[in-house]
This record gives structure tokens, sequence and C-alpha cells, in this order.
DNA sequence: TTCGAATTTCAGTTGCTTCTTACGTAAGCA
DNA sequence: TGCTTACGTAAGAAGCAACTGAAATTCGAA
């Protein structure tokens, strides 16, 4: 899951991820969104995606097609909504206790 | 934007985050919390989270006391959330235009 | 088999991250 | 004033991350 995150904290990655959600794409098509930088350095973003299993690989004859994970991707948005509800009850709970003491002290 | 998000992909950062969203807290109590690193490690996360704009700092007397900045927090998860909801949209529209092609083809 | 295209992988550089130890500083207390 | 507590900051080590250019791999075509 954590490197899922730090994958996701690159914004070139992202905007990768984004290409090949909703299709797949061969990996020169992707790195030709990118203008200022290598191929060979997209093609080591890939890498860092798949191996946070944000991304799937097939192979069409000479060419590799991309399409991101989407399972994972919900996967990860799960965690990042439990980790902020769980702040948020927190925060809601001593919200509570606050008022819980003040009306003690008014009582 | 992305400063916020490089900070959260640390588990020792998201650990301080939780401490710290409900009710503010000493520096020394939050490295307390960490058995395997420094204060100073403490500190320099602390710094982090200040620079990603996602915690607070009061000073008061010798000590000073952090909490989460909520907003920022929320902010943070709304661009998440856009990323998110944007590939899903993406992810639907492929599939309705995959439709209309099937539709048309046997039609 | 030989050539060219698509793509990864390797080697090397540069810069950032995380950590430790040591030091600096400001507030509070004797 | 001098000591202690609660911090931050500096300096340096070790490891990791992002790149580039060159070499290797893998497939399709001639």
């Amino acid at each position: 899951m954590d490197t899922a995150l730090k994958a996701i904290a690159d914004p070139r990655r992202r905007e990768i991820l984004r290409l090949v959600w909703s299709s797949e794409m061969p990996a020169t098509d992707i790195a030709l969104h990118f203008h200022d930088v290598t191929r060979s350095a997209i093609s080591q973003h890939l890498s860092v995606l798949r191996q946070a299993n944000l991304i799937c690989e097939r192979r069409a004859g000479n060419r590799r097609l991309y399409r991101a994970n989407v399972e994972e991707m919900v996967r990860l948005r799960t965690f990042l909504d439990q980790y902020w509800s769980g702040g948020l009850d927190r925060l809601k709970t001593a919200a509570e206790a606050a008022q819980q003491k003040k009306e003690n002290r008014h009582g």
C-alpha cells in the first residue's frame, strides 16, 4: 500500500495512470505525451507503477500495452478514505467530549 | 499539493498526523510514540509536514504544540477524489463508446 | 538470416530523503 | 546567573529516486 502511495505521489506517474485508465496504450504513445524526458525514463516510471500493481502489461507482438489496474486503484482509494474518515471520527469524538465538558461546567 | 502527497506517502508521517488530528500535542509526546527513531528524526518529519501545510504549530512557553491542519487535509482528499472520479468518468465514457460501437455493428 | 522498430535494462550521475550525533537557543527554575 | 527542559538546526552517512545515453532483447518483416 505504501509502494502505491509513493507511486502516485509523482505527478508524471499520475499522468501516466490517467492516460491508461480508460484504455490501454503502447509504451511509445505514453512516452510521446512527455516532451521533457526520454522514453527510458517513462519506461522506468512504468516499472514503478507495475511494482505497485497499479498497471497491467499485455504484450502484443512488438508492443507492450499498458492499462491501469482499476481494482488496485479502488483499493488504494478505500485505504485513503479509511485513513481520512478515521481522522474525522476522532475529531468528532474529541468535539463531543469537549462539548460534554462544557455542559458539565455550566450545568 | 504534490508536497502534501509526498508527505503522507510516509507511514511515520501518517502516524504523526493521526496523533495530532483530534487534539494538539507537544513535540516530545509525539516523539515518545516512536521507539525506533530519535527525537531529531521526528522533528524533521514535523518540519516536512509543516512545509506541506498539513500541521499547525503553536508555541506555549517552553513547548511547541502541533495539530493537524484539517482544512488542508480535506483539500488534499478533495484533490484525490477528483483524480479518481476523473478516471472513473473516463472509464465510463470509454465503456459507453464501446457499447455504442457494438450496437452499430449489430444494427 | 539480417534489419529495423519497440521497449527494457544497465551503468553512471545528480540530487533528495532519512537518519544519527552534536550543537544551538529560548523558556523556565533555583 | 547558572542549570535544565524542550525543542530546532547543522553536518554528514547511507540509501533511494529520477534521469540520460548506450547496450541488450524481442518481435516482425524483407
